[in-house]
RNA sequence: GCCGGAGUGGCGGAAUUGGCAGACGCACAGGACUUAAAAUCCUGCGGUUCGUGAGAAUCAUACCGGUUCGAUCCCGGUCUCCGGCACCA
C-alpha cells in the first residue's frame, strides 16, 4: 500500500500562495448579495502573535469562511490598533523611532497572521498610526467640539508617575495603573473631556437592542454605567444665602437626617469657612485628602473620617437643624457632592454617627420584633413602614418615596433625579504615540479647532524621547507654534494627544470604505455593511472598549454620519489561554509560541487543536499532547482521503444506501454536516462540530474495509468530509480537494446540505425502566407512537418479567427513546 | 461587602427542550505489525461489590434537601473556585 507523506509545509505556503495570487478574499458591495460583515478585535501590534490572538483570529476564520460557503457577502477586514505606550517605551529604550518599531511589528505579525491562513481582505488594512487614519480621527474629535461634547476642564486628575501620564478613571485597576502596575497618584491638570455622560441614558437602555451579546457583558456595562434614580433637596445653611444641593435615592429617609456632609472639594466649603475658626482645621483636612490617591481615598477598609465646620442646615421638611460635616466619604463627581445623612438607614452613615456621636433617627420600622429601632447595631436598609415622619407615618416606604418626592416638588424644594456612575472620558495623554487632538488655543478667542481643510495635523518629528517630564510634543521646535484660525493671530496647539481608545472607537466603521481620502467613511458603504454582524475578542473589553464603540457610534449616528445607532449585533467573547492552569506570560516562562508550533505542525493543526480543545468563550487550556491528537487526526484525513482518491474519481454522482453498513455511514456523514452547520451558524460550538467530523472520519474508515463499498457513497462521504472540515483547517482541505479532482478552491464553494432522511434510522433502542431506574434495553421499530411503542415494548419476553404480574400504576412512552413502567413496590 | 458565572472520569470536555451520564480527544494499559523502534491498526479504560466467565448488582455530575414516573438540567440551602464592581449617597 502507498504511503502517503502529510506534507503540510508544503501544503500552506502552496495554497497561502494561491489564495493571495487570486485575491479570493478581496471584499466589494454587492448588492444583491446578503452581507456579513465578521470582525475580530484588530490586535496591538506589540511584536509576534500570541496564543490569544491564533484563537481569536482562528475562531473568526472558521465563521467567514463557513458564511462565504454558505453564500454570504462575506466582509473579514484586518488592521492595526497601532498607536499607544508600548511603541514609545520602545523608542526611551532602544532609540528606534515609534514608527519604525510599530511598522516592523505590523510587517511581522502580518506575516504570521498569513502564515495561519486567516482569510483577510488586506486591501482594506488599516493603521491608526497612519495620517490617512488619524486625520479622520481628528476630524470626528473636531465634529464631538462642535456639538459641544468635548471641552476642556481642569480636575485633580489620575496621574500615572512612572508613564508621566493621565489615565481614564476605567485605566486605573485597583488604584494602579492598567498598563505598567504603578500606583497612581492625583494632579491637578487642564484636560480634555468627551461627554460620554451625555449619551449615559441611551447606552443602557440600548442594550436591550443588542442581538446575541453574553448576558455578562451587558450586565457589567450596567453595572458600570450605574443609573440610580431618587431626587434632589435643597437644604438652607444658617446665615448663608445659597442653597445646599443634594441627591439621595432615599427621599423616604428625609425625616431620618442628622447630620450633613460635602465632598471636601465642595466649592462651598470655602467659603463657609472663610475667616472662622473653622477654616484652618478644615483646610488642613481638605489639603490632607486632596491629593491622596484614589486607591486610599476610596478604599472600603479606610476608616470614614470627617469634620464639623462649624456650620448647620436646616431640613425643609421638619425644619431640624443639623450640623454640617465634610468627610472621606463624600466624593465630589457624583450627584451633587453633598448628602443627607441618615444614619439609621444607611450603613455608612451609620458608622459614621457612631463614630462622632451623632443622633440616629429611625424613620422605617422594620415590623420585626427582633430589632430594636431606639437601639440599632447595624443601618436597617430593608423595607418597612413609616414612622417619625410627620403626614407620611403609616405608609410602606416604598410607596412614600414616590409621594415625598411629590411633595418635594410642589413645594418647590426638590425634585426626582436621575444619577449615573459613569464619568465623563478623559482622553487627554501626555503622550508622542497618539493622534494630536487638533485643537488650538488663542489668547483672545479662547480653545478653537483646526480648520478641517488643514487636518491632518501630522505629528512632529523633530522630538526628543526622554521618558521624562510632559508632553513629547513640548520639544518640537515647530509644532505648537500656529495661528489661529479665528483671527489670525499667534495662537498655540494643543500638545496632548488622544486616548488611544479613541481610535479603536469607530475603526469598524471605517473598515467599510478604508482607502477614501474625502471623508472618514462613505455613508453608502456603511450602509450596506453595517451593523457589524458578528464581534469577537477578548472579555477584557467587555466594559471600555465596547462602551466607547458603543458611544462613537451613537454620536455619529446623530450627525448623520453612521446608518445604525449600535455597532455590533452579535458579540463573542472569547476565553483565555492559559498553559499550567495560568495565563501564558512571559514572567512565569509558560508561554508557548504560534510560531513553533506552526513550524513543527502546521497552521491547521494549531488551528485545530485550538477549536477543538475548549469551546470558544470558556478558557483554554493549552495541552501539548492534545496539539499531537489533533496533527494524528488530519494525517488520518489526509491518508484515508489520499486513499479514496480513485474511487472518489472515478464513481458517479449518487448513491443508495442500501446495507446496514451504508446506512451507518451515511448516518454518520449526513449527522456531521447538520452538526458542523449547526453549531459553527448557531453556538460557535466549534469543539463539537469538530468532534462529530471525528467521528465521520471514524465511521469512513470502518466502512471502506466494506466488500461491497458503494463508490458513490464514498465519493459523497469524501467529499462532503472535504467541505465541512475546510473552515477549520483550509489548507490541507484545499490540498486534498485539488487532490479528488476539484479545480476551483474551496473558499466559497457551496456548503453541502444534509439529508432529514439519512438521520431516521430504522430500529430504535428503547430504554426501559421501572420506576425510574434503567433495567433492560429492548429493539422496536423507530417512528412508533405512544401506543405502538407500549405494545412493542411490552410484547417483550423480559420485560414480561420484570412486571410479572404487578400492577401497572402508570406508563411513561418517549417515542423512539424510553417508557417508564410505574408499579407497584 | 454587592452583583454575576461555574463546579461532570487521571485530563480537556460532551449530553442544544427534564428522558441511556461520560460523545470526541488526550493520557494510560494490553495486543497486532517490526530484528527493534517510530508510525499505524485492534482492544480495554468512572467507583464499589459479586461472579472462573459471558456478565450481574449497586453507587456516582461539589455537598444537603425538594419538585417529578424520571434531575448534570428546575427550585431552596451550604461549600469552593473564577470574574466584575467596590464609600456612587
Amino acid at each position: 500500500m502507498a504511503e502517503y507523506r502529510y506534507n503540510f509545509d508544503e501544503i500552506e505556503k502552496k495554497w497561502q500562495q494561491y489564495w493571495d495570487d487570486k485575491g479570493l478574499f478581496k471584499t466589494e458591495e454587492l448588492p444583491d448579495a446578503d452581507k456579513y460583515y465578521l470582525l475580530e478585535m484588530f490586535p496591538y501590534p506589540s511584536g509576534k502573535l500570541h496564543m490569544g490572538h491564533v484563537r481569536n483570529y482562528s475562531i473568526g476564520d472558521v465563521a467567514a469562511r463557513y458564511f462565504k460557503m454558505k453564500g454570504k457577502n462575506v466582509l473579514h477586514p484586518m488592521g492595526w490598533d497601532s498607536f499607544g505606550l508600548p511603541a514609545e517605551n520602545a523608542a526611551i529604550q532602544k532609540g528606534v523611532h515609534p514608527n519604525i518599531w510599530t511598522h516592523d511589528n505590523m510587517g511581522e505579525m502580518r506575516e504570521q497572521l498569513k502564515q495561519l491562513g486567516i482569510a483577510y481582505d488586506w486591501d482594506r488594512e488599516i493603521a491608526t498610526c497612519e495620517p490617512e487614519y488619524y486625520r479622520w480621527m481628528q476630524w470626528i474629535f473636531v465634529q464631538f467640539f462642535k456639538n459641544g461634547l468635548a471641552y476642556k476642564k481642569k480636575n485633580p486628575v489620575n496621574w500615572c508617575p512612572s508613564c508621566e501620564t493621565v489615565l481614564a478613571n476605567e485605566q486605573v485597576v485597583d488604584g494602579v495603573c492598567d498598563r505598567c502596575g504603578s500606583a497612581v497618584g492625583k494632579k491637578d491638570l487642564e484636560q480634555w473631556y468627551l461627554k460620554i455622560t451625555d449619551y449615559a441614558e441611551r447606552l443602557l437602555a440600548d442594550l436591550d437592542k443588542l442581538g446575541d451579546w453574553p448576558p455578562k457583558v451587558k450586565l457589567m456595562q450596567k453595572n458600570w454605567i450605574g443609573r440610580s434614580t431618587g431626587a434632589e433637596v435643597d437644604f438652607s445653611i444658617e446665615g448663608f444665602d445659597k442653597a445646599l444641593r443634594i441627591f439621595t435615592t432615599r427621599p423616604d429617609t428625609l425625616f431620618g437626617v442628622t447630620y450633613m456632609v460635602l465632598a471636601p472639594e465642595h466649592p462651598f466649603v470655602a467659603e463657609l469657612t472663610a475667616g472662622g475658626e473653622y477654616e484652618a482645621p478644615v483646610r488642613a483636612f481638605v489639603g490632607k485628602l486632596q491629593y491622596m490617591s484614589d486607591i486610599d481615598r476610596t478604599s472600603t477598609t479606610l476608616e470614614k473620617e470627617g469634620l464639623f465646620i462649624g456650620r448647620c442646615a436646616v431640613n425643609p421638611m421638619n425644619g431640624a437643624r443639623v450640623p454640617v460635616y465634610i468627610a472621606n466619604y463624600v466624593l465630589m463627581d457624583y450627584g451633587t457632592g453633598a448628602i443627607m445623612a441618615v444614619p439609621a438607614h444607611d450603613q455608612r452613615d451609620f458608622d459614621f454617627a457612631v463614630k462622632y456621636g451623632l443622633d440616629i433617627i429611625p424613620v422605617v420600622d422594620p415590623e420585626n420584633p427582633d430589632i430594636d429601632t431606639n437601639d440599632l447595631k447595624e443601618a436597617f436598609v430593608a423595607e418597612g413602614l413609616m414612622i417619625n415622619s410627620g403626614a407620611f407615618n403609616g405608609m410602606r416606604n416604598r410607596e412614600a418615596i414616590e409621594k415625598i418626592t411629590e411633595y418635594l416638588e410642589t413645594n418647590g424644594i426638590g425634585k426626582g433625579s436621575v444619577n449615573f456612575r459613569l464619568r465623563d472620558w478623559l482622553i487627554s495623554r501626555q503622550r508622542y504615540w497618539g493622534t494630536p487632538i487638533p485643537m488650538i488655543h488663542c489668547e483672545n478667542c479662547g480653545w478653537l479647532p483646526e480648520k478641517e481643510e488643514n487636518l491632518p495635523i501630522l505629528l512632529p518629528t523633530d522630538v526628543a524621547f526622554t521618558g521624562k517630564g510632559e508632553s513629547p510634543l513640548t520639544t518640537s521646535k515647530t509644532f505648537s507654534e500656529t495661528i489661529c484660525p479665528e483671527c489670525g493671530g499667534k495662537a498655540e496647539r494643543e500638545i496632548d494627544t488622544m486616548d488611544t481608545f479613541l481610535d479603536s472607537s469607530w475603526y469598524f466603521l471605517r473598515f467599510c470604505d478604508a482607502r477614501n481620502e474625502k471623508v472618514a467613511f462613505s455613508k453608502e458603504k456603511a450602509a450596506y455593511w453595517m451593523a457589524v454582524d458578528q464581534y469577537i475578542g477578548g472579555v477584557e473589553h467587555a466594559i471600555l472598549h465596547l462602551l466607547y464603540a458603543r458611544f462613537f457610534t451613537k454620536f455619529l449616528y446623530d450627525i448623520g454620519m453612521s446608518p445604525v445607532d449600535e455597532p455590533f449585533t452579535n458579540l463573542l467573547t472569547q476565553g483565555m489561554v492559559l498553559k499550567d492552569g495560568k495565563k501564558m506570560s512571559k514572567s512565569i516562562g509558560n508561554v508557548v509560541s504560534p510560531g513553533d508550533i506552526i513550524n513543527r505542525y502546521g497552521a491547521d493543526t494549531a488551528r485545530l487543536f485550538i477549536l477543538f480543545a475548549s469551546p470558544p468563550e470558556k478558557e483554554l487550556e493549552w495541552s501539548d499532547a492534545g496539539v499531537e491528537g489533533s496533527y494524528r487526526f488530519l494525517n488520518r484525513v489526509y491518508r484515508i482521503v489520499n486513499e479514496l482518491t480513485d474511487a472518489v474519481k472515478t464513481a458517479g454522482d449518487g448513491y443508495k444506501a442500501v446495507s446496514e453498513a451504508d446506512k451507518e455511514l451515511d448516518f454518520a456523514m449526513n449527522r456531521a454536516i447538520k452538526k458542523v452547520s449547526d453549531d459553527i451558524g448557531g453556538r460557535f460550538g466549534f469543539n463539537t462540530a469538530i468532534s462529530s467530523i471525528m467521528e465521520m472520519v471514524n465511521a469512513l474508515y470502518k466502512y471502506k474495509e466494506e466488500k461491497a463499498a458503494d463508490a458513490g457513497l464514498l465519493k459523497a462521504a469524501v467529499t462532503n468530509l472535504i467541505l465541512i472540515l475546510s473552515p477549520f483547517t483550509p489548507h490541507i482541505c484545499e490540498e486534498l480537494w485539488q487532490i479528488t479532482g476539484h479545480v476551483d478552491s474551496l473558499y466559497g464553494a457551496k456548503w453541502p446540505d444534509y439529508s432529514e432522511d439519512a438521520l431516521v434510522r430504522a430500529r430504535a433502542e428503547i430504554v426501559v425502566q421501572i420506576n425510574g431506574k434503567i433495567k433492560e434495553r429492548v429493539e422496536t421499530e423507530s417512528g412508533l407512537d405512544r401506543e405502538g411503542l407500549i405494545a412493542a415494548v411490552c410484547a417483550d419476553e423480559r420485560v414480561k418479567r420484570l412486571i410479572d404480574g404487578r400492577d401497572v400504576l402508570k406508563l411513561i412512552a418517549v417515542p423512539d427513546k424510553l417508557i417508564n413502567i410505574v408499579i407497584q413496590q
